[in-house]
DNA sequence: AAAATCATGTGAGGAAATCTGACATGTTAT
DNA sequence: ATAACATGTCAGATTTCCTCACATGATTTT
């Protein structure tokens, strides 16, 4: 795994503002964990916390699901693509853990160009509140 | 402002997941805050939510504190940065909404290299329930 | 068509996280 | 030595999130 990818799963959102950057309910994102299709972290006081990966995979269960997928089927394509995944990363160099200097050094470029966030589009007015 | 700056300054992190990227408490926080060294924005319910700019700040804010600068400083500091920002800011090519393409092209590609966090030196342990 | 399944809504009761405000304390500056 | 600064800590209130249960409309199965 490299540094990137340790910062995309790593869990840093409550539920809160995961349903706000994918527009979904509380009570869907409940019930895909319960389908095994995301396994959010939990904090000590056993709140789920969000890392990258979950969002984005929470962002493509929503679009299955407009497409008419249910449950089982996204679960079967998640594995899917997991397997094509794998053989690359097995081939990847080995794993390295991250100076403090790798860090400064990767986050003093540009970073975060944010993450494969739906900006919402049904109600155009209602990230207003986000910008200071 | 650019699209990936509007993600930098789009409020995700209540104060939890704050404390643990700056190792900060979140009486320090709200004191810098008091300090107006940062604004984070609130939720209907009055809680606090910072963007990643944010969190940018207050390590920087966390790195002079331990040089010595003391809030006034500090906030000169600020501005003066403000100061050289924007001439280029103003030359910059006037502002563009995002279609909501733009932002799946932009996503579809890497994303989120997660942001400027530091990794917590004093106790390299203590992420370990971060990752599953 | 009736029954079952699926995906989601909704509400109750409780626990966790965060809020503000006040006071305490160790450090640094005057 | 006093004052100002930065942070700790506590209390009481509010908000957010938790699980569990039941309701409901839409599809699928029988």
């Amino acid at each position: 795994m490299t540094g990137s990818n340790i910062r995309r799963s790593m869990p840093l959102f409550p539920i809160g503002p995961v349903m706000q950057l994918t527009e979904l309910t509380a009570r869907q994102i409940r019930y895909y964990e319960e389908h095994q299709l995301i396994s959010p972290a939990r904090t000590d006081g056993n709140r789920r916390m969000f890392s990258l990966n979950d969002i984005d995979k929470l962002l493509e269960v929503k679009d299955l699901i407009d497409q008419g997928v249910n449950m089982a089927g996204i679960k079967h394509l998640f594995a899917l693509k997991n397997q094509e995944a794998n053989p690359i990363l097995k081939a990847e160099k080995t794993e390295r853990e991250l100076s403090n200097d790798d860090v400064r050094r990767l986050l003093r470029k540009e970073i975060v160009q944010a993450g494969r966030f739906n900006l919402p589009t049904s109600n155009p007015g209602n990230m207003n509140r986000f910008f200071h």
